[in-house]
RNA sequence: CGGGGCGUAGCGCAGCCCGGUUAGCGCGCUUGGUUUGGGACCAAGAGGUCGCGGGUUCGAAUCCCGCCGCCCCGACCA
């Protein structure tokens, strides 16, 4: 059907490719590891952004802005952060054509320049808590990459909070994960497991991490959201202290979070088809496109004064009607599925003669047709059925390929197939995952908030643990 | 950094082994006409430093040497 879409069955990363380049979502600059995205990727990354920010004023948060450059100092003052870090740093040497004093690097991450400014903001208990976040792109040089999974610079969001307690810190959080956890499910439609980082992934830097981790149509797990509370590092590596009612001077506890242009990523590979891109319709920058069909001009006038007329009342950016000349409605209809729209709406003499319109459903392909006069409430209610039904498809298969096992032999004969793996695991040894990860290229994705509480030996060293973690292979 | 692939028109490719007229094909693009309910057709056009540098030769996209770039697969990571 598709022109030029590898099947995901013959070669899925093929087919993700195919998809992020044939949709017009992004494609490859001529820097390496770089990519361009083009304006359907930055629609669904402004959607995500819309509605992300709006959750985050909804739990008191503001925006601000910090630099690019970091001095090189600054990343080097907390040291498991720069430890992390400083082997995927670009550096700037030069500027107006001498060399710089002291080298800057372009932020990987905004903890060092951020705490350094929050060490002139914070004396007073009075003056916390500082619930900032920014939007910006930063950059890591890493040495694999993948359109929206990895690139070398990518758009974010970085909360930064300034805490006076530990459970205060705590709370925030806890509090960020289940925000990204529920835009996740409302809005990607993407079903998520909710956990804790291991020791050996959490954030360089931080107490413990929170993720959302998801599972794409290949079985391998994405994670798609970071939660990390940083305990006093960053006060004390910046030497941020606040006098607190007791008189007490104390360090002040932070937390910072994070989501990614890699959500773009997940969303494709959670939904999409071998027809091409789909889009969740509450991402959809234009969910909804009209496809008028004619012969005469006669009929050309009258199906797109029809078209115009039922749309006259609604807000421009929920439609489209495609006029376009040079086109036949079946190449339309092609293009629209490979871009991802959630409905078409196909309108022609037919239908205005009938008073009636035909819908065309991207998630199912199935088409119903509908009569004019109540077109946009009808119209909500199957967007609305759309997104739903990418949830709870994307949540029945999440389910069906989330394995409980014990024995390490059925591990590793399985975890190639892709999939989600209960078991027990010695996760507080940092050796016992390193074997994981040599045996079978899978990780420790997350300890489940929500795991039952079972007891039961480390599949590799046979030590009791308690409670199963989640284990898979993962972008 | 290891393994593989590719660099020729906007895109996808052929030509290269075995050097030789004016570098070709499909898609796309422009103009005109006919078409239009699942990727239309005809006709006429426009569009090229053959990745870069050097060498061999009467003659190089093609042979030789060097360099550069990008993509894919692994190790590292959001």
């Amino acid at each position: 059907m598709a022109k030029g879409i590898t099947k995901r069955s013959e070669d899925y990363a093929q087919w993700y490719i195919d998809v992020v380049l044939k949709a017009e979502m992004a494609e490859y600059s001529p820097v390496k590891g770089c990519m361009v995205i083009r304006p359907t990727g930055y629609g669904v990354w402004e959607k995500i952004q819309q509605h992300l920010d709006r959750m985050f004023k909804e739990t008191g948060h503001v925006n601000a802005y910090f630099p690019l450059f970091i001095p090189e100092s600054f990343l080097k003052k907390e040291a498991e952060h720069i430890e992390g870090f400083a082997p995927e740093c670009a550096m700037v040497t030069h500027g107006g054509g001498k060399k710089l004093e002291e080298p800057l690097a372009i932020r990987p991450t905004s903890e060092t320049i951020i705490w350094s400014t929050y060490k002139n903001w914070i004396s007073s208990y009075r003056d916390l808590p500082i619930l900032i976040n920014q939007w910006a792109n930063v950059c890591r040089w890493e040495m694999r990459t993948r359109l929206f999974l990895r690139t070398t610079e990518f758009l974010w969001q970085e909360g930064h909070t300034a805490h006076a307690t530990h459970e205060e810190a705590e709370e925030e959080t806890v509090r960020m994960v289940h925000v990204y956890r529920r835009f996740a499910e409302e809005y990607l439609a993407m079903p998520v497991i909710v956990g804790r980082k291991t020791r050996r992934e959490k954030f360089a830097g931080a107490l413990h991490t929170y993720c959302i981790e998801a599972m794409m149509q290949d079985g391998k797990a994405l994670q798609a959201g970071t939660s990390h509370h940083l305990g006093q590092n960053f006060a004390k590596a910046f030497d941020v202290k606040f006098q607190d009612k007791d008189k007490e001077l104390k360090y002040v506890y932070a937390t910072s979070w994070g989501v990614s242009t890699r959500l773009i990523g997940g969303m494709i590979m959670t939904h999409s088809d071998d027809n091409g891109l789909v889009i969740p319709p509450r991402l959809a920058p234009t969910p909804v496109v009209f496809v008028p069909i004619w012969r005469s001009d006669a009929e050309k006038k009258l199906v797109l004064d029809t078209a115009r007329a039922i749309t006259r009342d609604w807000d421009p950016l929920f439609c489209r009607i495609d006029d376009r000349d040079q086109y036949k409605p079946g190449y339309k209809f092609n293009e629209w599925e490979l871009k991802g729209i959630p409905v078409r709406v196909e309108i022609g003499p037919r239908d205005v003669a009938a008073g009636t319109v035909v819908a065309a459903r991207r998630d199912t392909g199935e088409k119903v047709t509908l009569p004019a006069g109540t077109l946009r409430e009808q119209l909500d209610a199957l967007l609305a059925d759309i997104q739903q039904n990418l949830f709870d498809t994307a949540r029945k298969r999440m389910e069906e390929r989330t394995y409980t096992v014990d024995s390490y032999e059925e591990y590793k004969a399985r975890v190639e197939q892709g999939g989600f793996f209960r078991v027990f695991l010695d996760h507080e040894n940092p050796e016992v995952e390193e074997r994981l990860q040599e045996d079978t290229r899978s990780t420790v994705r997350c300890i489940p908030f929500d795991a039952p509480d079972e007891e039961g030996p480390c599949m590799i060293t046979g030590k009791p643990c308690r409670g199963r973690v989640i284990a898979a292979q993962g972008y």
